[in-house]
DNA sequence: CACTTTGTTTCCAC
DNA sequence: TGTGGAAACAAAGT
């Protein structure tokens, strides 16, 4: 699954390996499972480009390149960024930076990439993702989530996951969250009080440190950029575990359906 | 076959 | 206009 911890180490490759280096040549495998306009876009405007930056917004990543030209790669579900493996049925793009690959994967083809200019970079950004702030810098507060939070009768999870709130949390890390802060996905925001806010402001800051550390969450089919399973999976309470007692009560963990996605809860520990 | 998965959009009701 | 719920959409594996 990718979410924040697995983008991150993505980034942080791409940094390394991607920066003041040249795109020789790119190779587009299957051009119609990328988005139309993109790869034709590709082929013309990527060869002899050097990447100057690379920045992270929620689940997007955002490749600066020279003559203000972006690069922008959305991660969703079963994407991938891996460096130095070979090609498979679910590989759409090759990256070929010097003897180096880099290889997009997506197996259910959710994600994209686009290369785009100034303009149409702001215009993506300010119309499509109009992201709240990155749960793990100081742009996120209590204060901030519980103002979030206030006046708003949907269920905590759905705000939780939404973007324009808090950017980067998806499904995986608002059950764990939710878990450890002893919240029910289904409780109205604003029925929250101020020390469970501060709570789950908490258990979000300390439940992607974790998953981080451990290189994200390998609960399907999710790798990191090394192509190395993470290690976060082992660590779940709850999440895809229905069925199976509560590690803290040992009470039966449930699985409803919330905001369309699989809610998994323990009943007992989250009021 | 049904079902799962994510992020976004669309539609509908209030 | 904002809000919230529900459904639809992409695609493919289980």
């Amino acid at each position: 699954m990718p979410e924040l911890p697995e983008v991150e180490t993505i980034v942080r490759e791409l940094r390394r390996k991607l920066t003041g280096r040249k795109i020789r040549d790119v190779k587009i495998k299957l051009p119609t499972v990328i988005k139309p306009q993109s790869s034709q876009y590709f082929r013309k405007n990527l060869i002899g480009q050097t990447i100057k930056d690379v920045a992270r917004r929620g689940k997007l990543i955002i490749i600066e390149l020279p003559r203000r030209r972006f690069l922008l790669i959305h991660l969703k579900l079963t994407g991938q960024l891996i460096f130095g493996e070979a090609p498979h049925k679910h590989t759409h793009v090759i990256f070929q930076i010097g003897r180096a690959t880099l290889n997009y994967n997506d197996l259910r083809k959710f994600g994209f990439l686009l290369l785009t200019d100034k303009a149409g970079l702001q215009d993506i950004l300010i119309r499509r993702f109009k992201f709240g702030p990155e749960p793990l810098t100081k742009d996120f507060t209590p204060v901030y989530l519980a103002k979030s939070l206030a006046g708003r009768g949907a269920p905590i999870k759905a705000l939780l996951l939404d973007q324009t709130i808090l950017a980067g949390l998806g499904n995986i890390y608002v059950d764990e969250s939710l878990f450890r802060a002893g919240i029910h996905p289904k409780r109205a925001a604003k029925t929250l009080k101020r020390a469970e806010v501060e709570k789950l402001f908490k258990a979000i800051r300390s439940v992607l440190k974790q998953a981080i550390a451990r290189g994200g969450s390998s609960s399907q089919n999710y790798v990191r950029t090394s192509g190395r399973a993470g290690r976060f999976q082992n660590l779940h309470n709850v999440y895809r575990r229905h069925g199976h007692p509560c590690p803290v009560c040992g009470g039966e963990i449930k699985r409803i359906v919330l905001a369309g996605r699989g809610t998994h809860f323990c009943p007992k520990c989250q009021t």
